[in-house]
DNA sequence: TCTGGGGTCCTAGGACCC
DNA sequence: TCTGGGGTCCTAGGACCC
C-alpha cells in the first residue's frame, strides 16, 4: 500500500507555528518579490483568496478582512520540511520524499492500516506542530487522491483499500483534480463530457492510450489499482540545473544587469557544488515583462559551450558575462535574467579538453573558499566584485519572518 | 508600483548513419 | 520512369508536477 503524507497549508502552517497568535486567522505567503500568493491558510481560503492571485489585485480583501501577509521564506520551510520527513521515515524504510511538503511511504504486512495512518499523523503533528494528511491506497495517484478527501475529513486520514471504496471515491471526484490531469487535459476531457475520475477510468484503454500518450495510459491504470508508479527512494541524479528570478524592479540598464547575471551564474554555480555536478553548457536568457502588453517584448537567449566542465564561480560568471554581452539588445526594459546550465555531469567523472587552457584548479580553490567563508559568517558574506554592492535589483521582501529555526540571532525575536 | 521558481518526462521531426 | 529500410541521436516544444 501507498501512503502519501502531505502537509496543510505548509508556508502558511510554518508561519504560523512561530506566532501563534494568528492561529484561527487568516494567513498568505507570497512568491518570490511579493508578487502573487503561494499559500493560504484554512481561513484565507474560506475568505476566496485565489492561490496565484497578484498582491495587487487583492489589496482591498487584505485591508478589510485584516488578512496577514508574510514573504516566502524558504530556509524556515526547508528546515521544518526536513523535520517532517524525519518524523515520516521513523515508520518505514520504503520513504520518497517527493516535494517539500509531501512524501510517499510504503506500508506492507499492515493489518490495520486506519490506525496505522492515524498514528502517522498524530506522531508528526506532535513532534513537529505542522497539521497534516494521510491518504492511503493502492496506487500512487490513488493515494494522492486519497490524501485530497483526507484533507476534507475530520480525522486527517482516508483509507482506499478495496475497490469498492476506490469506486464510491472516483464517483464525485471532479477530473481535472487527478493528479497527471492538469490543464490541458481537463479541458479537453471536459468537453468530451468526462467531469469525474470514474468517467475517465471508465473510458476505453484505447481512447486514453490515443489522447493522452503513455503518461495519460499509466495514469488510467493506476486508477484501476494496477500500480505503474514505483516508489523512488532514491534520487535520479539532476539532469539540468536554473537559477531565474524576477527583479525587484524593471531595468534595461546594462551594467545593473551584468550584476544580476554574475549574482546569478555566481549562485548557479554554488548550487552545482553543493551537489558535487559540473556543467558542460551555460545558457543565458534575458525576459521582459509578459504582463506588459503595451511594451515592447524581448527573449534574447544563447548556449554557451565551455571548454571544460566546471562549478566554479569564476568561470561560470566569465562566461555568462561572454552570454548576456551577446544577447543584450538595448531599448527593452527586463524583468528577469535566466541562468541555466544544461548537460550536467558528476565531478569524479570531469574530462579535461587537451586543446584548451585549464585555469580550473586555481578557481576551484578559490570558489571553495568562498563556500567556506560564507558558510561560516553567513551566505552573502563575501562575493564578486561584479555581483555588485547595491543590487539595485534585488528582489522585495518586505513581509519576511525572522529566521526561527535557523539563526542564533533570530530565535530571541521569538515571543 | 505590483503577476514565482524550480523541476520532470514524452513526442515529433530532422539530421545523419549504413 | 524508377527512388529502401532500418536505425540512432539531438532538439524544440508541450504536457505535467509542487
Amino acid at each position: 500500500m501507498f501512503v502519501l503524507a502531505d502537509c496543510n497549508n505548509f508556508y502558511a502552517s510554518c508561519e504560523r507555528l512561530f506566532r501563534p497568535e494568528l492561529n484561527g486567522k487568516p494567513v498568505i505567503v507570497l512568491s518570490n518579490n511579493d508578487g502573487c500568493v503561494i499559500a493560504r491558510s484554512n481561513e484565507a481560503k474560506a475568505l476566496g483568496i485565489a492561490m496565484g492571485a497578484p498582491k495587487f489585485k487583492i489589496e482591498e480583501e487584505i485591508r478589510q478582512h485584516n488578512i496577514t501577509i508574510c514573504s516566502s521564506h524558504y530556509e524556515l520551510y526547508g528546515d521544518m520540511s526536513a523535520r517532517v520527513m524525519t518524523n515520516l521515515a521513523r515508520f518505514t524504510p520504503e520513504v520518497e520524499v517527493y516535494s517539500i511538503d509531501e512524501c510517499f511511504l510504503k506500508l506492507t504486512g499492515f493489518k490495520n492500516l486506519e490506525s496505522c495512518a492515524l498514528t502517522i499523523r498524530n506522531t508528526t503533528i506532535k513532534n513537529t506542530g505542522i497539521p497534516i494528511s494521510i491518504g492511503v491506497a493502492p496506487t500512487k495517484t490513488l493515494a494522492k487522491l486519497a490524501n485530497k478527501l483526507a484533507k476534507k475529513t475530520p480525522s486527517g486520514v482516508m483509507v482506499l483499500d478495496t475497490d469498492c471504496k476506490i469506486a464510491e471515491a472516483l464517483k464525485t471526484y471532479a477530473v481535472e483534480d487527478i493528479w497527471g490531469v492538469g490543464r490541458q487535459y481537463a479541458t479537453k476531457l471536459i468537453s468530451e463530457g468526462i467531469e469525474t475520475a470514474e468517467q475517465l477510468r471508465n473510458l476505453p484503454a484505447e481512447w486514453v492510450n490515443k489522447n493522452m500518450t503513455i503518461v495519460g495510459a499509466r495514469m488510467w491504470r493506476e486508477l484501476w489499482g494496477q500500480s505503474c508508479l514505483q516508489l523512488k527512494t532514491v534520487l535520479d541524479p539532476k539532469k539540468g540545473m536554473c537559477t531565474s528570478r524576477a527583479f525587484g524592479k524593471l531595468t534595461g540598464d546594462y551594467g545593473e544587469l551584468e550584476q544580476a547575471t554574475a549574482s546569478y551564474a555566481s549562485r548557479l554555480a554554488g548550487k552545482l557544488r553543493r551537489e558535487k555536478l559540473c556543467t558542460m553548457v551555460l545558457s543565458v536568457r534575458l525576459l521582459t515583462n509578459r504582463f506588459k502588453t503595451d511594451q515592447p517584448q524581448a527573449y534574447p537567449t544563447i548556449s554557451i559551450n565551455l571548454p571544460h566542465p566546471v562549478n566554479n564561480t569564476t568561470d561560470l560568471i566569465k562566461a555568462s558575462m561572454k552570454g548576456l554581452k551577446r544577447i543584450y539588445l538595448k531599448g527593452f526594459l527586463y524583468q528577469k535574467v535566466e541562468i541555466i546550465a544544461i548537460g550536467l555531469i558528476p565531478e569524479t567523472e570531469v574530462q579535461l579538453n587537451m586543446f584548451e587552457q585549464y585555469n580550473g584548479i586555481k578557481n576551484n580553490k578559490l570558489s571553495n573558499i568562498l563556500d567556506g567563508l560564507n558558510k561560516h559568517y553567513g551566505s552573502g558574506t563575501i562575493r564578486m566584485a561584479t555581483e555588485g554592492k547595491q543590487q539595485k535589483w534585488a528582489m522585495r521582501r518586505q513581509f519576511l519572518s525572522p529566521r526561527y529555526t535557523t539563526d542564533w540571532k533570530d530565535i530571541i525575536k521569538v515571543k
